[in-house]
DNA sequence: GGGGAGAGATGCCGC
DNA sequence: GCGGCATTTCTCCCC
């Protein structure tokens, strides 16, 4: 489409006048920093931002492979006839350099979005769920506290239950492993000392519960209660009648 | 560039012949699967790789802000007048909607990418160069076992000090938390019942430690050691002196 | 800015 | 597939 000298030029004008530039391309890519990595040549689509970060995504899968922060240098140049985009963060002392074989397409343009996603069903709404109505755990619990702050992490639930024992609720949305058992059992021990008390009851409340951690949590004298994050798949259910024609 | 209808065709198209679409719009979007989420109007690009995985980029940010997987459906339609990008995955029970309202630009490429990327600088990098030489750890020690796999998590490195004691040596590549701690005190802990053993040294090595983790880490009796990740930045030192011209 | 923890985490390896 | 866990995790929130 362009030349390669070209190609300099557009895309650097375009790193100044801040658009965001997409393109694809084959190249081979090294990268050093936090770690060291080398990519060998394939093709691969390459975004650079609006803040300057770059992301390479390869034609398959869900994480890019390789990237850089935002506030990074970008430079495109040619080099004994060969593309090289040299991106430098020197302040995290981090650097990559792509060695761009041929560039498939490429464009770049000033988007514009101030909006910040709404996410419905996580943890924290589980939480709220769950201090909004304790029975849904035991009967007879009553709510403390949400999302309590403490030097030894946060407790998502703090209840008393119907024998006025300190209640510790830790909630998982997914599946709960050897790591929530963990917590939970920190928080459980580092309440006892700090309130100066020998009982406090530790519930771990998640849809499912992995064997080891059941064991471990058995062990210790902590329970687990069967729970899922609300609204769930709700919308899915309910519009699945819609899918037919689809 | 094209109408309304071209983009259907190209878009549906390309999708069959499972190219890898490349596209910038301005657009809304709404998700329901594990969790729910709504982005209202604003500019992203968006990508649909050969895997028929789908990500939407804001201008900022390194994380997508909307994904689906791989193995995702995707319909590209017009209703009234307006352009709406339809994905499900059935087996997943997730679903998007995007609300395309213009199209800035489109592309769609069959790329070609075999190759895996080669990662140094890792945690297992590190449990390894201990495992190698766990002088760097504490004189006397001798190596017994590297990513022992047990059935409550494994272990990095298992050494045997000078005096005879078993030593597990817990990596982190940054700075060790509080959930670092109590991973290497589940680890002890098993370790002394299953072994049957009263006395089992337990050495956190990482190039820093939180403050919290430092103190729990004493309350418990284990033991803090500064170790970097190996080659860690050292590439970039190396040629820091080559950037003057940059 | 550090600390703590979730994430629609993702991805890798081992059993 | 489940389980356990690292990640150049990223991101958010609170202190």
């Amino acid at each position: 489409m362009w030349s390669n000298e070209e190609y300099c030029s557009l895309f650097n004008d375009a790193i100044n006048r801040n658009e965001t530039v997409v393109f694809s391309c084959k190249c081979s890519i090294r990268y050093s920093g936090r770690a060291e990595s080398f990519l060998d040549i394939g093709d691969r689509i390459i975004i650079i931002k609006n803040d300057n970060a770059l992301l390479v995504h390869q034609p398959s899968g869900n994480a890019p492979i390789n990237y850089m922060k935002p506030e990074t240098s970008h430079k495109l140049s040619l080099e004994v006839n060969k593309l090289i985009l040299r991106s430098r963060n020197l302040s995290l002392k981090e650097q990559m350099d792509i060695n761009i074989e041929r560039i498939y397409f490429f464009n770049s343009h000033k988007l514009e979005d101030g909006q910040s996603i709404i996410v419905s069903g996580t943890e924290d709404d589980m939480s709220r769920m769950i201090y909004e109505n304790p029975s849904l755990v035991e009967e007879g619990l009553k709510p403390v506290s949400q999302e309590e702050q403490t030097k030894y992490g946060f407790i998502d639930v703090l209840c008393i239950d119907k024998n006025n024992i300190l209640t510790i609720i830790e909630c998982k949305r997914h599946n709960a492993d050897l790591g929530a058992v963990t917590q939970l059992r920190r928080y459980v021990e580092k309440l006892m000392v700090s309130k100066g008390i020998s009982k406090v009851r530790g519930i771990l409340a998640a849809p499912k519960i992995t064997s080891n951690a059941e064991k471990m949590l058995i062990d210790w004298g902590f329970e687990f209660k069967s729970i899922k994050p609300p609204k769930y798949l709700e919308e899915f259910d309910k519009k699945q009648s819609k899918l037919d024609n689809f």
